[in-house]
DNA sequence: CCGGCTTTTGCAACCGGTTTCAGGAATGCT
DNA sequence: AGCATTCCTGAAACCGGTTGCAAAAGCCGG
């Protein structure tokens, strides 16, 4: 039969195998030196089952000696994971997401798995990019680091693979989501400066809409009418959460006329501008001007002068997202407890003036 | 015979799999769909060969009617590559690897591929974990972004996978190195300050024995020597290319009583921390003290005064780095010309006191 | 010394693609 | 029309692991 005629002599088994040029140790070769079959040696490797000690160490031995590591594209199609957890975030540049993906890094290290990180650059176009490209290379989960994909999306990705998202608050199965206290950050910030005799403070936010932004505007405000001083929509002036936008919002501020003795930033990076332009225009801080930023990134302490910021730790964040993973992963409901917001008083704030 | 039963009834062909979830649509299945085979489908997804009009276009109805996306271990499997390169840097966090890590990033992608990050902390046996992990997951390549492993065992490495180095000068077979002028960049800074009527300028250098902080050490005696200085080995002290470092540096120039009128910092970090220092001793920049740093870290734009720096595209050294990869994964010598470096003069510099 | 029970081990199927080889259809040439 | 080419397509081998099943081996009491 023709089935009998291919069995017997098999169309390529000679043939050489054209463009491919594998030089690494596969198990087939551990196991003959060892003198046991592959299964035998998979079934060694992954302690899957006893095995004989005597062949246990030779398979040991065999590996040594070729220093075998077992392919994982192999190992992946067979057991349909990766151990690989795709993370997208921003900006890989930003000291903020810099600070994330380290503490997700080495979570995630420790846990057996290795990050594979992407940048969504503040587009949903290019976060819809990302989560395919990831899932085609068949990640066994993603950590979105902040993103402005909608929720009805994310949900959907949820159905596909497990979802950590930080910066919202969303339910759904196979996904967690972690949000740290804006409000309570904001207020805290807002607290210190009015104990400091503050009255008309400034309040840069972020990209419209943004919803970290529109938290810690909410903080300011309800610290404003806690103190019982009437909010002014002037005071509040829009910037991007980088240092140009903070530079631009002081210059609008000054240009307006609008006095003020504080300024509160949305978030470090933007302080770090409004501190600039203030140097520009000739005004001291904390002397003339009080400033506090949100974040505390690493920077801020050797800032001129260091910057009173709410602390967040963006590391212990990322980390915390990770942990998150690695419970879904393992089949828990993850229960993870974020670190608190705290204020770190610094050099740029002092009494108000006058 | 017993082959044959075997054949007859395969032993797991009902079987259910375990522990696999499978939820993802396949070749198979497409193919299926479509009317053709496997091998058909393949060959319309890859451009292998030509197929008649009409099956490709059902093979691309089908894959689109399924939102089909070829699973990628099975692809690598097959093929042997996984179109993904492995990306060894010391730290994410740093504004000075994110930049970088970004370029990289970005050209890869370009060039479809995807990299896979890991972060080696400056630590040798870390360094060497990550390669050999990359090395398991298969990436085609791998770029070392600055790394301290040493020469011999990078090449070593060269054998089992093409690498791209940068910050060293190394010559071996798929391997690429790539340095930025050192002495050149340090040079520039130097005729700067010596332009601006310096005599007495310190250098504040980084770990002991990095390349980069002897190169850039050499091009400051070198510019010394140029304008008939004596070189005053008391000027240089150690710092560790943080802003720690960069502020103990001052301490220590102030405290021994050493004059000097302005500071070559060996990076921008250690640049930030010498401000904040000189600003605690009560010192003006540029007034008293002019300081000047290396690398131009987005950040020094906004730092108070804005920070006079020499220029290297971190970002630009990361695209050309993953560009020489791309090069070297399909066949050719790289021939890359790198950014020059250049100083980019702000407000932290200004004529000698005095 | 033998049957029943528990390991230990190997065979071969399988993961989901790619690619070789060969068969069949279509076309070219004499 | 007849035979050699060329083109298109499908069957099956293969990449390098994991694993269900069953045969083989080891252990036991009777």
């Amino acid at each position: 039969m023709k089935k009998a005629r291919v069995k017997a002599v098999p169309a390529r088994t000679r043939g050489k195998r054209g463009p491919r040029p594998r030089n690494s140790v596969t198990l087939k070769m551990v196991a003959r030196e060892a003198g046991v079959s592959a299964s035998t040696a998979s079934r060694i490797i992954n302690r899957t089952v006893n095995v004989s000690e005597e062949l246990r160490l030779a398979v040991e031995a065999a590996i040594a000696k070729f220093g075998f590591r077992p392919n994982a594209a192999a190992r992946g199609l067979a057991l349909g994971k990766t151990e690989t957890i795709g993370v997208i975030s921003q900006a890989m540049a930003s000291p903020f997401y810099g600070e994330g993906l380290r503490g997700i890094e080495s979570r995630l290290l420790r846990g057996g798995y290795a990050p594979l990180f992407m940048s969504g650059n503040w587009q949903e176009k290019e976060e819809v990019r990302c989560m395919e490209e990831l899932i085609t290379r068949g990640v066994d989960g993603i950590i979105m680091f902040t993103g402005c994909m909608n929720d009805v999306a994310l949900k959907a990705y949820a159905r596909k693979v497990p979802i950590v998202v930080t910066g919202r608050t969303l339910r759904a199965r196979r996904l967690v989501s972690m949000q740290v206290d804006d409000q309570y950050g904001a207020m805290l910030a807002m607290r210190h400066l009015l104990d400091l005799g503050h009255r008309r403070i400034a309040f840069v936010t972020g990209f419209e809409n943004h919803p970290d932004a529109n938290e810690r505007l909410v903080g300011y405000r309800n610290a404003l009418a806690a103190a019982g001083i009437p909010y002014d929509p002037r005071l509040v002036v829009a910037g991007d959460f980088h240092e140009e936008g903070g530079m631009q919002a002081v210059y609008q501020l000054m240009d307006s006329n609008i006095g003020f003795t504080a300024m509160f930033c949305v978030n470090d990076e933007t302080a770090y501008g409004a501190g600039l332009a203030l140097f520009r225009k000739g005004m001291r801080v904390p002397e003339d001007i009080s400033v506090v930023g949100f974040d505390d990134l690493p920077a801020s302490t050797y800032r001129v002068p260091p910057l009173t910021s709410v602390r967040q730790s963006v590391q212990q964040l990322g980390e915390c997202a990770a942990e998150a993973m690695l419970q879904l992963l393992a089949g828990r409901r993850p229960l993870i407890v974020l670190p608190p917001v705290e204020l770190v008083v610094r050099e740029s704030t002092g009494r108000a003036a006058g």
